[in-house]
DNA sequence: CAGTGGTCTAGACCACCGA
DNA sequence: CGGTGGTCTAGACCACTGG
């Protein structure tokens, strides 16, 4: 036996997850109200509750208030997408990480710009670019401006030690996010610094990240197709 | 007022929230016990804990049982990325959307393909090829194996009405899945039905599905850089 | 109206951590 | 050992849905 005794709320959990991943009960139906599962694993309500909320926030079942609890309709399938340090995530690896620092400056904001950070236009905005290396080999190419508002200290971080997403996760804790990630074709600037053909498709990543009530950093993450890829895993 | 009453846990929430976003709490500092929080807003401990347990499974703090609970190291911040049926987003773009079938067949599985599908070299795979269209305008292109055990009825769907994930969703619950995003350059074929030169980035998805105990499929998905990227929002 | 879920309480027992 | 979180109970009131 591997667990004598799980949880109770565990075992709802378990019990409805098996009916629907097994086509028993299919999208639409009716899941057995909680006072019924409260009878039938002879459990009380709240622990009932917590089973079918958690169900609920895991997109497994819908919930409606005085209606009842059905089996969402398409499972549509989700994982949790993590912005990390690439710092971090090069060294779990267990590989090196290093940076090239390209450019550390304050520059006056140009008005699309100034606008995606909430600032007026030629405002005072800092602005870095380096390319991390895994192992020494090129793996992004990083261009990201900072509302100082945000994050005032920000140019005083010795960049090629800390990474300025490790300065900002600490010193401007996120509250909010947007992410785009598509492809493209790198500028002959990226592709050489990058040590990459013109020609090689890249993934970009293009972030704005919000803190409190400032938007403290738009950054554009570029990686090389054939170097990088993200990857993940579902358990819905 | 917007809310005369919020509940009581979204107060608990919203008050450790504040805190850590504002820079007032930093990351390894400790949160107030339960037993704290449930004197100082007059609630049960019950309410409380439930409070923490979601600002934990927002990834906000970590807690140890028998330690205690604090501010999360770094507020990795996450996103739900979610997969879902090509043909809905379209059409939730108030979009029309079209297929072009190019391959339905029954075909041999082939030693690495048998491995991931967890069926024997040789064995019956299904397999299809279509060019999913936007208002006219090629946007995928998905080359696709399903394991028969999963969806025996398959290829009985009519694939100009319903795609094949959307079989996949209603007739093989998803239990889990695991994808692999990357860029690469289309192969001379795939450019041309997807009406773009071979020398434009792509986004490929590689997703492999599992139903219950079959691994149910295994596509892969190529969509035109420019054309088409994620976009996802986080908050936490 | 009866039945549903959403929330909350005031206790309780346990497993675990650190001193 | 005391304090922590993890779980659970047996009630309760409310808001909402449906017939």
């Amino acid at each position: 036996m591997a667990q004598p005794k799980p949880h109770a709320y565990e075992q709802v959990k378990a019990f409805v997850k098996t009916r629907i991943t097994s086509g028993e009960w299919k999208p639409g139906d009716a899941v057995p109200s909680e006072s019924a599962l409260m009878v039938q694993f002879s459990i009380s309500r709240m622990t009932v509750n917590r089973a079918l909320r958690e169900l609920a926030l895991e997109g497994m079942v819908t919930r409606i208030q005085g209606s009842g609890t059905r089996v969402a309709e398409l499972h549509r399938i989700s994982s949790r997408l993590i912005i990390r340090d690439i710092k971090e995530e090069v060294i779990e690896r267990g590989h090196t990480h290093t940076s090239h620092v390209l450019l550390v400056a304050t520059e006056k904001a140009t008005a699309p710009l100034a606008k995606t950070l909430g600032l007026r236009t030629g405002s005072k905005v800092f602005h870095t670019t380096l390319v991390h290396l895994e192992n020494g080999i090129p793996i992004q190419h990083e261009d990201r401006y900072v509302n100082p508002m945000a994050a005032p200290d920000f140019l005083r971080t010795d960049f090629t030690q800390f990474t300025p997403a490790h300065h900002l996760l600490i010193h401007a804790p996120l509250t909010d996010a947007s992410y785009q990630i598509e492809a493209c074709l790198p500028g002959r600037l990226i592709a050489k610094l990058l040590h990459i053909k013109t020609s090689e498709a890249c993934l970009a990543i293009t972030r704005c990240t919000v803190s409190g009530v400032h938007v403290a950093s738009v950054a554009r993450l570029v990686y090389p197709g054939t170097r990088y890829s993200f990857a993940g895993q579902f358990q819905p």
